[in-house]
DNA sequence: CATTACAATTGATATATATCATCGTCAATT
DNA sequence: AATTGACGATGATATATATCAATTGTAATG
């Protein structure tokens, strides 16, 4: 069931990225030839922040979690990443760091690909390297959109577009199950894991949408744009 | 007096852009040929968040603030630029609007080029493909670490954060004179002027900067890097 | 089944921060 | 010289949010 064509982009979590679909066929087929595949158990890190950026990396299957961390037991989460999705990172052509952590959220699999064979694909296809430029320009708008949420909304605004982001971009469904704790939605929203709950609390009262651990129904998605834009 | 050598990224706002001397000089040569010069005063607009992006726009002298416009009376700065410096923004290859609004802070003289041309040196220049990608991919770094000191450190943190950057990256000295309000510290650090006057009084009275309207003098660099560390 | 560990919840409280109203100051304009 | 308007400054107050401490639930483990 693949609602992907209803898909609203929030704006305020950073862009998703399958941008292989670009590569000619025969870059393609090189390198389903070359790639390495590895297997991740849920909760298991892909890579972590600081280490050595050798690959680039495509999650095959599963779902993985993208968060800088900041000093003592803070994170932010930037993205949620789906199957299909390329994880490279602003490493790349800098400084070959990981800027950020992954964690796999399912249980996931992913394919290695080595940054020089990456570059070359870059360099061989012009049009593989604009693709790349306007993906990363797309995430760069939606920066600015979460630095507008940051900045400008409280906390309710903030958790609203969490909800909004986790339905209409993730799960696609008003209706979902995740494996996302508290702290996790925390963390997408810049605020303790105390308060998360207790939105959560108020927003189930109000009728808005209705959690219980792990499983979340969306009743008003308009109410939550309402809170998102004005409060 | 050029201290740019000296420069220490304070790593929160977005990086600076020189790539054009990246080019090849026939590409340069090419440039010079067909730019637009354009002159503007202190306080008018370079560009408008939301409006058509027809051209890039090269900073040739003066100074400009970058800022993002966020509904009634609230802004955020996500840099200044310098002379030298390129002024392209996120539509590019994406929808080609401004997504940020550009002002001058003092009289200052902008070359305009086409985004045609750019495109164009873009795909002749492969080299100069991978300068723009590892330019973009700084930003995104820089992006980060302002969302972990806006999401994570209280405003006296903010704050330093802000006056390090204006020392060590924007003025190049522990003493400088700029045409930037209290209002716009206040923007480049999260938080209302009020706020900010009373830091800056805080900030005053402990003898760790001085200053007077326009005048700042930094005098415990030492310190204010520890209060964007620990608090 | 008992035990452990961790996540969710709750309430009380402290703190950080914004808002509002007011006033002074300086420079530009009439 | 009078007037305006923007900016800077300050105090009083309201609000948003974090912190701390305790309790309950829940799922994995032996």
């Amino acid at each position: 069931m693949d609602h992907s064509h209803n898909k609203i982009n929030t704006g305020s979590f950073d862009t998703s990225g399958n941008i292989l679909k670009f590569l000619t066929p025969n870059q393609l087929n090189y390198l389903n030839e070359i790639r390495h595949v590895v297997k991740f158990n849920k909760g298991e890190n892909i890579f972590k922040q600081g280490a050595p950026m050798p690959h680039i990396i495509v999650l095959e299957k599963g779902m993985a979690k993208v968060f800088l961390e900041d000093g003592a037991n803070r994170s932010i989460v930037l993205r949620l990443v789906k199957s299909g999705e390329i994880l490279g990172g602003p490493g790349f052509f800098t400084d070959y760091k990981h800027h950020f952590s992954v964690t796999a959220l399912e249980d996931s699999v992913a394919h290695f690909i080595e940054i020089s064979v990456f570059k070359k694909l870059i360099q061989d296809n012009s049009d593989f390297a604009i693709v790349l430029i306007a993906y990363l320009n797309k995430a760069h708008i939606n920066f600015y959109n979460r630095l507008k949420v940051i900045s400008h909304k409280q906390m309710n605004g903030r958790l609203a577009n969490t909800l909004i982001y986790l339905s209409n971009t993730i799960y696609n469904s008003s209706s979902f199950d995740t494996n996302l704790t508290r702290q996790d939605l925390a963390d997408m929203s810049s605020m303790t894991k105390e308060s998360t709950i207790r939105i959560l609390k108020d927003f189930k009262s109000s009728g808005i949408i209705e959690c219980s651990n792990n499983h979340f129904e969306i009743n008003d998605q308009e109410a939550l744009a309402n809170i998102l834009e004005n409060g």
